[in-house]
DNA sequence: GATATAATATTAACACTGTAAAGTTAGATA
DNA sequence: TATCTAACTTTACAGTGTTAATATTATATC
């Protein structure tokens, strides 16, 4: 009786073979760009198949999105246990929350910045994703916060402020790579180093 | 001899017609979700009309974020004789930025986001609007960093970061207007002056 | 093994998109 | 009045997201 778990294995494969071709085609041509026929090309399937496994296109690019959201989660979980310093931890997660964003760029924008306009849920919902993304950040501040380590002030909005510098800088420089930006790595550093400051001061 | 004139003058006025309609409809429905066609009906001409005064749809949705910059330029401009002291006068211009980018929010987002989706070439052109509005932002800056109000740090940097603390809250706060944000007011004056104490630190 | 049933995929179609090319009209010049 | 020109429209094309109807395949039952 394992045929109803094959076909369900099967029927995850073939999911998953349709968010990694949309992921690869929206990254490289931008999401506007790409079709529900060219996604169904690549993959070689009938362009409506995918409704079988998608509502629709946005439906298509959410999930995608959710996977983004978790792939930047385990990036940033990977550093919790390096650092023992509750200041330098939060230091060293802006970097690599804008670092990711830098690598990823397409990936990023789809998430933070196309994906709101398609989905009015924000997609920070109770248990979601992107909620334990910003619990993650919730965390490394409060250890700060708690330690006396900035100003006083309310861990919710000290969060806020950080994710606001971080995701003002990661966008500027995505949007206007022409701009004549300050050395990157020292305008990365700069911002979040300024933040901190601000928060200690 | 004033017919030819009068014609340049018609022609303009179509233009601006143009605008306003395309302006209008991309604010109140989106830009993806807004046709040629359905800009051509508002105005009461035939969609191809329109490529007589735009390129094409990228063309004209630049335009409309040309506009906009110059909107913010004169609105932040206004501030320029009011404030003496030029760190209060800093802070007052961020707020008036934020508060510009939360009035308008979509067209915000067009002139920040999706444009430069579609043209590559940023916009912060040397003579360009958008540069002026960069331009006032280092004016702002410089006076602080003159009278050693900040420590000792380039005025690009600087006003690099002041952007991206700016920008960053206030997409934030358009795109996800469900998160359970700090009162927004006191959210984004957090932002600036945790920015401004940071740059002093 | 034949047949019914359910799951999965495809075809055809609709209303709409951006935009190029060709055609039309009205006003200015001669 | 005839011609030219600028402004605008009509027509057409290839492509879009998506739905409904249809076809195909794989499984379960006899």
């Amino acid at each position: 009786m394992g045929t109803k778990e094959r076909r369900a294995r099967e029927k995850e494969q073939l999911r998953q073979q349709i968010l990694v071709a949309a992921r690869e085609l929206f990254v490289n041509e931008g999401y506007e760009n790409i079709s529900m026929r060219k996604i169904a090309n690549k993959i070689e399937y009938s362009p409506t198949t995918i409704y079988l496994y998608f509502k629709d296109k946005a439906d298509l690019l959410d999930s995608v999105c959710q996977e983004t959201l978790l792939h930047l989660l385990n990036t940033l979980e990977q550093l919790k246990k390096d650092e023992s310093d509750p200041v330098e931890a939060l230091k060293k997660s802006g970097r690599t929350y804008v670092e990711f964003g830098l690598k990823y760029p397409q990936d990023y924008k789809l998430t933070f910045v196309i994906r709101p306009q398609f989905q009015k849920g924000l997609g920070l919902e109770e248990g979601s994703v992107g909620e334990k993304v910003f619990n993650y950040l919730r965390e490394m501040v409060s250890e700060c916060v708690q330690q006396k380590r900035f100003r006083q002030m309310d861990v919710e909005t000290t969060g806020q402020v950080l994710w606001s510098a971080v995701h003002g800088v990661t966008l500027l420089l995505i949007d206007f790579p022409d701009f004549p930006w300050t050395e990157k790595d020292e305008l990365i550093d700069t911002v979040i180093h300024t933040t901190i400051e601000g928060l200690k001061a």
